[in-house]
DNA sequence: ATTATTGTTGATTGACGAGTCAATAAACTT
DNA sequence: AAGTTTATTGACTCGTCAATCAACAATAAT
């Protein structure tokens, strides 16, 4: 008894049943069998709307990204200053939507899926670049090397959320600490602007460079 | 014409073809066959040294965290005073010897494997434990919250790896920047310490906790 | 010499899974 | 009513691959 405009509906099945398989399993290898199964319906349905199953992956990560991208717009938008706006950045970075579980463990394997699949790749540096300007455009007014604090701040985030992928599961039904997970960015990006101002008293916070006076190591 | 004590040989070439393999594949789909053709040898004999897929993964992932572990240790004995342990800990982890692309993709792997094999979690945990208890180690007398800012360094070491495995390669044959890396991680070192310095003059050394003042966005 | 022990591989098995196809059915079009 | 498009699936093909096995070779032990 098939209706029609099916399509967006099964489609949007897909991309949920991809992304809780993918987590759950923590690996991309999951048969299209399965996660049709989870969507409710037939592989060989999930073959006819995707084509494949890198398709299929590539859409669940183009929604994760879009989902992520949404909440920081919100949050951009709802907030500011450049220092509010950069909390407010942060913080959406781990928000209750995106700082779950199998998001999380989903991210980590669409890391590996971009190793792989150009796609991929060039969805993840996508939303790189987009985080970098974001944070480099309200860092300038605050530090001496936005660019280098940004790429701070990015690694950061990606770190904590890879962590958190590893930790181990609480009781059952716990959930991720999203807010202590973003703490631990906003003290690195506090650290940052207070030396920006304590450098700035002194004088020097055009060097810029990510390395200080006291370092002896010889870097740069 | 076998001649006698292969298997610590055999062993080893094996090691060393899986994470070439996984590094260059940029994922654990490697058949064993792979691997062992690029040992040397025919998949059966992998298969009788080391009796499955996985516990070949689990022995080049041992492989890797030794060697991190003999860098790192060798970096603290050559080290002087709190400051110049933890520099050393956090240039030994971007060594040329750690931080070349085939390592860098295989621990991204190895993370993924880590999600589904236990052994493999466990190892990772263990190296995360040591490494924060070394950070903390050095970091209790030059900050007010050693446990914190080791978690920071331990997520963004994670991130800039993770970081480096998706960047795009350079001009053929180049290797990617140790020094820049780790540059990025003693920025935030500096940072915290300098923060503490601040601190301890106003006297709010003791707080600790990741979210200063200025912030209005109400943590904790 | 004969009997382990260790090293080594080609061939085979057995399972699994992506993708295709033919067939069925309900809706829309003319 | 006949034809077209959309939805849907069970069955099948085809390839791949981990793991096993039987057999062979060389060295060591008795």
């Amino acid at each position: 008894m098939p209706k029609l405009g099916m399509e967006p509906i099964r489609r949007a099945a897909l991309v949920k049943a991809t992304i809780a398989e993918v987590g759950q399993a923590g690996s991309l290898d999951v048969t299209v069998a399965q996660i049709a199964r989870r969507a409710g319906m037939s592989s060989a349905l999930a073959h006819h709307y995707f084509g494949s199953k890198e398709q299929m992956f590539l859409a669940a990560m183009r929604h994760i990204l879009t989902l992520y991208g949404a909440e920081v717009r919100g949050a951009l938008a709802a907030a500011e200053g450049p220092r509010g706006r950069l909390t407010g950045l942060i913080r959406a970075s781990f928000s209750a939507g995106n700082f779950r579980r199998e998001v999380i463990s989903a991210w980590l394997n669409f890391y590996v899926l971009a190793q792989t699949v150009p796609e991929a790749k060039r969805l993840l540096r996508v939303y790189q670049t987009r985080l970098q300007a974001n944070l480099v455009h309200d860092l300038r007014p605050l530090v001496a090397d936005p660019g280098g604090v940004a790429r701070g701040i990015g690694a950061m985030i990606d770190g904590v959320y890879i962590r958190e992928a590893l930790a181990p599961a609480g009781p059952a039904g716990s959930v991720p600490d999203g807010r202590a997970a973003a703490d631990v960015v906003l003290a690195y990006l506090r650290a940052r602007m207070a030396e920006a101002i304590q450098g700035s008293a002194r004088g020097d916070v055009a060097r810029g460079d990510g390395v200080g006076p006291r370092d002896v190591t010889g870097e740069q």
